[in-house]
DNA sequence: AATCCACTTGTTTTT
DNA sequence: CAAGTGGATT
């Protein structure tokens, strides 16, 4: 233990040993508050606290990893993997899923992300026959996404004089009606989305004071990270929890709170002290991952915020080099200019790619910079933006499993009824909705027996709808046999997502073959994963409740190593780099136009450039375009106001950025051959999708599933189209003007002109019965008959 | 029912 | 520019 405590400073020491009280622990950027926290967590174990009573929480799955691997080192595999240790989402929906019953849910719930939720929304406001010009999905969602994390019920909320007022003002008054439909439909539905998580981890201990009594006595100490971040729900739990011991330690930064659109109050950390007097509060105040200017200049930056706590952030290394700030003529030379000064940093400092990072406030700036590095054959990864389980493939297999783990999912419902498609359109769909709402009952059951509710369809329609009960109730009957991996594998096959995906030989429909495959490996990997942590059958419930929690954040990969990394500033908290660029750094994009409103906004667009700037070990750059391509059109723009937040002394002005250059040499850029760049590119891009191809794969076995489950007509055509090499029309080649053909629908008809390229060729086609009509000859299904 | 096309619309950040 | 929508076409 004495070894343990000698690599850590005073302050970081004492943080560590103070075990008896609430206590708080300010942690300046790059000031060791990992090593704290895992520090604090092996402290707490020496002392014989065992591990099952220490509850660790974080913000994101990899943070927790970090945390635990860390911990791990310390103290051994064996017991750090009994912590709880998670993620505040992870954690609470643990407990939610062994006390379901207690909320009026089961333990299969299953979780909606935000795109489910907005459907739902989307739903509810066109059946309330509202304008969703008015009442904005997005903006709805947001407003009971904040009820929710202040924990007010929809109950409290049509009651609260002070909502209601708000509600009307902004011209819409129905949002109270909106909300309670949305929670019920949740409910009914067994499904929660993730402010539920919280909301109801508060529910059930507030209604259920022997349950709670339990976690109070489990969690003996607790730990929470990023405090700064926490929104009132989450507080509350924290509060609760710690309420007879007060044994809690919360680790954060004020000056880097930079989600208070998602909930996050900046409070929880400035009253830690008021809300358990006794607490101590340290501060870890020494910067060992920066240069002296670097921190210096982020301090002079952050000193313009008001109300923060006062500390003095310091750091010992070197002085190290100015931040260099450069500007540029349009968005497309700012992205020249970096790439070229990561291939001569690279150089000169003999520095690898993944030394390197460029920051920016939003996913779309990284297109120009994907550009510029590309052209340098610099490799590069983009952090955020499409998450591997947010593609459209991968959701859609997930919604099988939720279907199949909780079959009253309303939106994995919708999404499957009628994928692979099966002849269920939109009007079945909404009639069995309209059935559903009128008995008060699930899609599920309705479908279950069409007929019984009087459900308007024909038969044929009606035995549609049940053979897709069939096929999932017999997924269903594995569930409480089969592993994750097995019922997932049978799922693809069975469903005809394999089949589907394996008709299309198109470049994309490989790129989709390939993530279904992933997916299914990662699956097994999972299994093993759990199996080899001593769980005896990892089930599919236990594979979706994780992926469910999984963010973008998440799914980084080992092989992305050696490559230049491009992410928001957001997803950068935490991380660090030895060279940094934060670019678009201009009014209006940084800070972003929605914040300026309010200097509340500001002062957090302000801290968040604080957080981008302490990313950097050794070199930051700033960078900013005179003009910027945004909404399909090109705008000028000034500098962000905060390039003048740095005190001057820390910066250097840089103009010659590129070898031998001068500013307007590259005005050229930004014009003519802007173009010509974007549609390269794009065609790169679209080549090097097609040579990406994998070799193993369940969809290229011979023998496909020969139990279809819907031998259906449309089956059969499909069946025949699966055939690779076998294309609907085998002679276009072939075909001149003045040929006649017999199409499969149109009947005979006489080919008037062709036009387009070998690739999509049209023809124009006079029919005798059933006039002129354009023909993709790629597509079109007809035989040449003279 | 599904696909295509012409049109509008809009953009912050994400556990 | 892009994604999403509504209407027309098959």
């Amino acid at each position: 233990m004495e070894q343990l405590l000698q690599q850590l400073n005073k302050s970081q020491g004492e943080a560590v040993q103070f075990i008896d009280g609430p206590s708080l622990v300010i942690a300046g950027a790059g000031s060791g508050k990992t090593r704290v926290l895992t520090y604090k967590i092996a402290y707490l174990l020496k002392q014989d606290l065992p591990a099952q009573h220490i509850l660790a929480l974080t913000f994101t799955n990899k943070a927790a990893r970090e945390m635990r691997s860390r911990v791990s080192e310390l103290v051994g595999e064996n017991i750090a993997r009994r912590l709880w240790m998670g993620t505040f989402h992870s954690v609470f929906s643990r407990i939610l899923r062994t006390e379901a019953e207690r909320i009026g849910f089961t333990s299969n719930f299953t979780i909606f992300d935000s795109a489910d939720s907005r459907n739902l929304i989307k739903t509810i406001i066109k059946e309330l026959q509202l304008d969703d010009k008015v009442y904005k999905p997005a903006r709805i969602q947001s407003m009971i996404s904040n009820a929710k994390n202040a924990l007010v019920s929809p109950t409290a909320y049509a009651q609260s004089k002070e909502m209601l007022e708000y509600d009307m003002k902004a011209k819409v008054p129905q949002v109270k009606d909106i909300y309670k439909i949305y929670c019920n439909r949740l409910h009914a539905a067994n499904t929660m989305d993730f402010d539920d998580l919280l909301y109801y981890t508060n529910r059930l201990f507030r209604d259920h004071p022997d349950v709670l009594a339990g976690y109070q006595n489990r969690f003996q100490y607790i730990l929470v990270d990023e405090y700064q971040d926490t929104n009132f729900a989450q507080y509350l739990v924290v509060k609760q929890l710690a309420d007879i011991h007060h044994r809690v330690c919360v680790v954060g930064d004020d000056a880097q709170s930079i989600y208070s659109f998602r909930g996050a109050n900046i409070d929880n950390i400035l009253n830690f002290k008021s809300n358990y007097p006794e607490a101590r509060i340290f501060k870890l105040e020494q910067n060992y991952r920066s240069t002296q200017n670097i921190v210096n200049a982020a301090n002079s930056l952050i000193k313009q915020n008001k109300g923060q706590i006062q500390k003095n952030v310091f750091s010992e290394n070197a002085v190290g080099e100015k931040i260099e700030v450069a500007s540029a003529f349009s968005d497309f030379e700012e992205g020249v200019i970096v790439a070229n000064k990561i291939q001569d940093l690279r150089r000169s400092e003999d520095a690898s790619y993944s030394d390197f990072v460029i920051l920016y406030r939003t996913n779309a700036q990284s297109r120009v910079f994907e550009e510029s590095l590309r052209k340098k054959n610099i490799p590069y990864r983009i952090y955020g933006g499409l998450s591997f389980y947010q593609r459209k493939e991968i959701k859609d297999v997930i919604a099988y499993f939720r279907m199949v783990v909780n079959p009253k999912d309303e939106e994995a419902f919708k999404r499957i009824i009628n994928y692979p498609t099966r002849g269920i359109g939109a009007t079945t769909v909404g009639k069995v909705t309209d059935t559903a709402q009128l008995h008060n009952i699930s899609l599920w059951e309705v479908i279950n027996d069409p007929l019984k509710y009087n459900l308007n369809v024909n038969a044929g329609t009606a035995k549609k709808l049940k053979d897709f009960h069939l096929l999932i109730d017999s997924f269903a009957q594995e569930l409480p046999v089969a592993t994750a991996y097995e019922i997932a594998t049978k799922i693809v096959k069975e469903s005809g997502i394999a089949r589907e995906a394996y008709q299309d030989q198109t470049p994309e429909g490989m790129s989709r073959q390939e993530n279904l495959q992933e997916l299914l490996g990662g699956i097994h990997e999972f299994c093993e994963s759990r199996i080899e942590e001593g769980e005896s059958r990892v089930g599919l419930i236990d594979f979706l409740s994780e992926v469910s929690l999984l963010s973008d954040q998440d799914t980084d990969k080992e092989e992305e190593k050696e490559k230049v990394t491009m992410m928001t500033i957001h997803a950068s908290k935490g991380l660090e780099f030895k060279n940094v660029f934060i670019v678009g750094l201009e009014e209006d994009l940084f800070p972003s136009s929605m914040a300026k409103s309010e200097p509340r906004g500001l002062e957090e667009e302000r801290r968040l450039f604080y957080v981008a700037i302490t990313r950097a070990e050794n070199f930051c750059m700033l960078t900013y375009a005179k003009s910027r391509f945004r909404n399909g059109q090109t705008n000028s723009c000034h500098p962000s106001r905060f390039l003048r937040d740095i005190d001057k002394e820390y910066l250097k002005a840089n103009t010659g950025v590129i070898e031998g250059g001068q500013g307007g040499e590259y005005s050229q850029y930004s014009q003519g051959g802007f173009w010509d760049t974007v549609r390269r590119n794009r065609e790169e891009r679209e080549e090097l999708k097609e040579t990406v191809r994998k070799e193993t794969s369940i969809f290229e076995k011979p023998e496909f599933p020969q139990e279809t489950a819907f031998p259906s007509r449309t089956n059969f055509v499909n069946v025949k189209n699966a055939q690779p090499k076998n294309p609907v029309n085998n002679n276009i080649g072939d075909i001149q003007v003045g040929a006649t053909i017999k199409h499969e629908r149109f009947g005979i008809g006489k080919i008037v002109s062709l036009d387009g390229d070998a690739a999509s060729r049209k023809a124009t086609v006079e029919f005798e019965n059933a006039g002129t009509k354009q023909l993709l000859l790629k597509f079109a299904r007809f035989e040449i008959i003279g």
